[in-house]
DNA sequence: TCGATAGGGTTTTGTAACGCAACTTGTATG
DNA sequence: CATACAAGTTGCGTTACAAAACCCTATCGA
């Protein structure tokens, strides 16, 4: 009776929730954004136990969305720094937390923004575009199979396409 | 010692955690996005037990991301629909489809594309842009205290729409 | 009117995930 | 040597999740 796992399903959603939907997880790597890299830091930021957090960064680093480094420094000293792969998640959390600012918190009490650091613009939404970056309206989007389309195993009935 | 809560947490990716960041509550979301409406089709279509389903549903209709309307039909009959807070999460949805297909899947396997109805374009990244529309650069963002920082008062359920 | 069928759950019963505190290891400093 | 700190590990208790059984309402068919 383990919990059901998502690898399985032909899905993208799932697939990132199988990486990145433990329940921490997310936060942990919103915190590595903020520059954290210390056991410690994760730690007292958090306020997570220690048996979990070190369970979600070895999951993590396994994933390749940390990668853990040994720091020259007196005793055993690491650092936990995202990799590309991580730093891509940096849209998935500015879609959550830009859903939480108008859901969540309502205008006028939004805990934190984002700003391009050179002309301080701030993060406003995020827009769908399509390969030439044009944009796409999102209350027409309509879903389809892709080109890895596969049928789930207990799926019956029709053949193949 | 239960389950840590992040209600208290002053932030937006905290707050959509707390409300959608349950192992299998976004993909009960998703599968709304594809018109799934009935108890019994989400349960065949993710493999889920019904009292899990039955708990995920009843938090979804709390928080007001579904809600849940009696049908006319012979029995109890009920459909889930997305509330305006519940389809604002296909971007979030997106943005996790997109990291997927990009580090999990790779191109040329991706299992589902999102599509302009009418135009038939593809819905190929997000774009961060700020409140004129004008894109932002990525690597350059940093994020600062937004006004509502210092907040830590619980909210429940709806926000205004 | 009785039984069969079906949707939409609840109850029961296990196990895995989580939370906490105590303990361990390695290195440096007083 | 004793102490301190980072970075875990171990043990143990509680909660959340999974699977199957059971329940309630309603319709249909004989």
């Amino acid at each position: 009776m383990s919990r059901k796992r998502f690898e399985e399903m032909n899905c993208g959603v799932a697939q990132a929730l199988e990486q990145v939907g433990d329940w921490w997880t997310l936060l942990i790597v919103r915190d590595a954004f903020f520059d954290k890299t210390r056991f410690s830091e994760f730690q007292e930021s958090l306020g997570i136990a220690k048996n979990i957090l070190s369970d979600r960064l070895r999951k993590l680093v396994e994933n390749g969305v940390l990668e853990k480094e040994r720091l020259p420094e007196p005793g055993e000293r690491y650092a936990y720094r995202l990799t590309k792969k991580g730093r891509d998640l940096w849209i998935v959390l500015t879609a959550m937390r830009l859903w939480s600012d108008k859901w969540v918190f309502g205008d006028g009490d939004v805990p934190l923004v984002a700003r391009e650091s050179d002309s301080q613009r701030e993060v406003a939404a995020l827009l769908a575009v399509d390969d030439h970056g044009e944009p796409i309206e999102p209350s027409k989007l309509t879903w389809a199979a892709g080109p890895g389309r596969r049928r789930t195993k207990k799926r019956t009935g029709r053949a193949a396409t």
